[in-house]
DNA sequence: AGCACGCCGACT
DNA sequence: GTCGGCGTGCTC
């Protein structure tokens, strides 16, 4: 990982030209000239500059040393509208840019998005007119009325027009006269409210011995500053979050300083929220997709100005505009939600790092099965390890059973095998509760006709229609298409011949269903979780003990805790393995970990049940043994021989277009533009597995490279080399996650 | 990303 | 004869 050099002294003879980035696809940033009396503004500071008629925002930037392009005489230039009343980037920052767009082979505006991404922040602060008390003009003619205000009002505590007006019990007229005449005056104040800050005086909890070295081993980096990695390598239930907490809460003595904590999406759940906010005293600023707007603006501003000292966030949190960023956790480091898969693509725990590193701070990369990349680090001696070893107060690790479903078949057309039933009656009739694994939303992967054999098919993606029986359609996951469910098959129109083929979590459900008459069951996915209001009733209901059974998708693998839970039920845990791209195996471990880690985190111990094909596959074995770290260790000899990540690079390049035949066309040029270069090795262009898209056709290359690092280098200019052909789009994927 | 310029179909 | 479809191309 390069980083490109920056310049930030002062440029002589240059003090009328400013480079300016905006937040566009553009090849880099845009020099303006300053108006003679506009004061020269240090990188960083937000201005608004013409662009082709309108007018955008943007950063001044640092000059950059290599000064490449045609440089256009300062007569040519438009200058800068207006500077913008926010806190300038820190310096970090605009390197964490250059450094991401560099790495990622994107434009440096295209990066800078993502920093701005809230137009309504950068825009002036919605203000309401509060009044208070001002000295008494001479001219005072006093009313009942009038003094009922005056009383109302303070010198020192500002309120509404409509709030003196309710106050006094007069019409908000005779406020606004008082304020004409100026008995009160206006002040106008933030509808944002600022951000509590945290409170030290709340005592932590009481850490077991290993949680507290390694809170230690954190909190004196904190202190001594300066970058430094860890891994917090903590088994599930053992109290990671109380350690890193303990290093955000020492971050956040110093005045100013500023704590990120990176988490999946799916796990800023209110339960997670509740146990940080019980922990620091204050809300903390909260950063995902799906926050409303208002939220947002006032979340990124509160970043801006420093006001916010606390934010949770989802990756794209990373790119907010902290002003002194001083410590920053990744929880659940091994989560592939980390991995952006649209539009700049990168990886926020990747970028995390790089982030750390340039604002020269401390970083946490916690997780109870790390990532392989990760912990090929900490043996480099990369980043340090700390290890959590024990459950957290008298909860111990769930029991793990395989279920060989070749012996133990489920009857036909049923998914559960007897010895899950089982073990499930046995759990209910304690009193206990029990969830279900399936990662498969819908009723039904795929729909076929008996007669004629067809597969309903989405017609703009090569995929087939998931059926979603609860609402009597067919979807397709990949673009979202949906159709009725038809009574016939669309191909040879035969009546009641259509077949549900395979599991989803509606069909468990009509099974549970019927198996167990009298439990009360739950689904959770991301189709019964659409708002936070009646998921949070389901949490509810399922934490105080109001259901048996709880039926879900990944969605419920981490941010809840059920101490009532004490069964899990892994439906299919050859599910994950199948396709198997690089690290499908690697994956599918850590997935069941979390998952089997629902069970048994309080008093009650757990069990798990792992129903299987192959309960020889190596992760399998690794589940019920325990051994995580010799399995790890056999997918790094994997990974080395084949000198695959972290030990070589990928990247992939997808290219697609409406016209297959441009497209193919666009893979021969590259193809047959392929650099030699030693160490790398070009492959494709072949078919994706996805070969169509929303109606677009995709064809895939891969580039690998023996060496660890700077195959943009090589990708880079070999695709800017090449001929593009026109109405082919190619997205390069440094580091690629997803072989789709 | 916008927004303009630019060449081919259904309207006043 | 125009209004307008969105395809390509530029923005200091």
């Amino acid at each position: 990982m390069t980083q490109p050099t920056l310049n930030f002294g002062d440029h002589k003879g240059e003090s009328q030209r400013v480079a300016v980035l905006l937040p566009l696809p553009l090849k880099g940033p845009l020099d303006y000239h300053l108006p003679d009396d506009m004061p020269e503004p240090q990188p960083g500071t937000l201005v608004r500059v013409p662009l082709s008629g309108r007018s955008a925002i943007g950063v001044v930037w640092p000059k950059n040393e290599a000064g490449q392009g045609k440089i256009l005489p300062i007569e040519k230039l438009k200058p800068v509208e207006t500077v913008l009343a926010l806190p300038p980037f820190a310096e970090d920052l605009m390197r964490f840019v250059d450094w991401v767009a560099a790495y990622t082979l994107s434009s440096q505006g295209a990066v800078l998005r993502m920093c701005l991404s809230v137009p309504a922040a950068l825009g002036d602060v919605p203000v309401k007119t509060h009044y208070v008390l001002a000295g008494m003009p001479e001219a005072l003619r006093i009313t009942t009325a009038r003094q009922a205000v005056l009383d109302a009002a303070s010198a020192d505590n500002p309120q509404t027009a409509p709030q003196l007006a309710e106050k006094a019990g007069v019409s908000a007229g005779v406020v606004q006269g008082l304020a004409k005449i100026g008995a009160l005056s206006p002040i106008d104040i933030s509808v944002d409210s600022s951000f509590a800050p945290p409170d030290f005086s709340i005592e932590g909890p009481s850490l077991s011995t290993e949680q507290a070295q390694a809170s230690a081993k954190i909190r004196d980096q904190v202190m001594q500053g300066g970058f430094k990695p860890f891994l917090l390598d903590g088994i599930t239930g053992s109290g990671k979050t109380e350690v890193y907490f303990e290093g955000l809460i020492e971050a956040l003595k110093e005045e100013g300083a500023q704590v990120l904590v990176l988490v999946p999406e799916i796990a800023l759940t209110s339960q997670w929220l509740k146990r940080f906010e019980a922990r620091f005293g204050t809300t903390p600023v909260v950063w995902h997709s799906d926050i409303g707007m208002a939220a947002r603006r006032r979340a990124w501003r509160a970043v801006a100005t420093g006001d916010a000292r606390v934010v949770v966030g989802a990756r794209s949190a990373l790119f907010l505009p902290f002003k002194r960023l001083s410590f920053i956790t990744v929880d659940e480091e091994h989560d592939p939600s980390f991995k952006q898969e649209e539009g700049v693509l990168y990886h926020a725990r990747d970028m995390a790092i790089v982030r750390a590193k340039l604002a020269d701070c401390p970083i946490v990369l916690a997780s109870a099965t790390p990532s392989l990349e990760t912990l090929v680090n900490a043996d480099d001696g990369k980043y340090e390890k700390l290890l959590l070893r024990e459950r957290f107060g008298t909860a111990v690790l769930p029991a793990m059973k395989a279920v060989d479903l070749r012996v133990d078949a489920p009857p036909a057309g049923s998914w559960l095998s007897p010895a899950l039933v089982t073990a499930m009656n046995e759990t209910i009739a304690a009193g206990e509760q029990v969830m279900l694994f399936l990662n498969r939303r819908g009723y039904a992967p795929l729909t076929l006709c008996r007669t004629c054999g067809h597969r309903i098919e989405c017609p703009n993606c090569t995929a087939w229609l998931v059926e979603h029986r609860f609402r009597k359609e067919l979807q397709c996951h990949q673009c979202g298409y949906m159709r009725p469910s038809p009574a016939a098959c669309p191909e040879c129109k035969t009546e009641d011949s259509l077949v549900a083929c395979g599991p989803g979590v509606e069909r468990l459900f009509e099974e549970v269903s019927s198996q167990f008459a009298d439990a009360r069951i739950a689904v959770m996915t991301s189709d019964t979780m659409t708002n936070p209001r009646s998921t949070a009733q389901m949490v509810e209901q399922i934490a105080s003990g109001h259901l048996d059974i709880v039926i879900g998708t990944q969605i419920v693998t981490k941010g809840y805790h059920f101490p009532n839970l004490t069964l899990v039920g892994v439906v299919d845990a050859d599910l994950g393995l199948r396709g198997g791209d690089l690290r499908a195996g690697e994956r599918t471990y850590q997935q069941l970990v979390q998952v089997a880690g629902r069970a048994g985190r309080a008093e009650k111990p757990g069990t798990v049940y792992l129903q299987t094909y192959e309960p020889e596959h190596p992760v399998v074995q690794a589940l019920l043994t325990g051994d995580g770290d010799a399995f790890m260790a056999a997918e790094r000899g994997a990974r080395a021989r084949h000198t695959m990540p972290p030990f070589g690079q990928l990247a992939s390049l997808i290219l697609s277009g409406p016209d297959l035949a441009a497209v193919m066309e666009q893979g021969r040029m590259l193809a047959a533009n392929a650099p030699a270069v030693n160490g790398a090795s070009f492959m494709g262009p072949a078919p994706a597995p996805l070969a169509r898209v929303r109606g677009l056709h995709r064809m895939r290359m891969l580039v690998h490279s023996n060496t660890r690092t700077g195959l943009q280098r090589v990708v880079g200019p070999w695709v800017r080399q090449t001929k593009s052909v026109k109405g082919v789009k190619i997205k390069i994927d440094i580091d690629p996650h997803s072989f789709l």
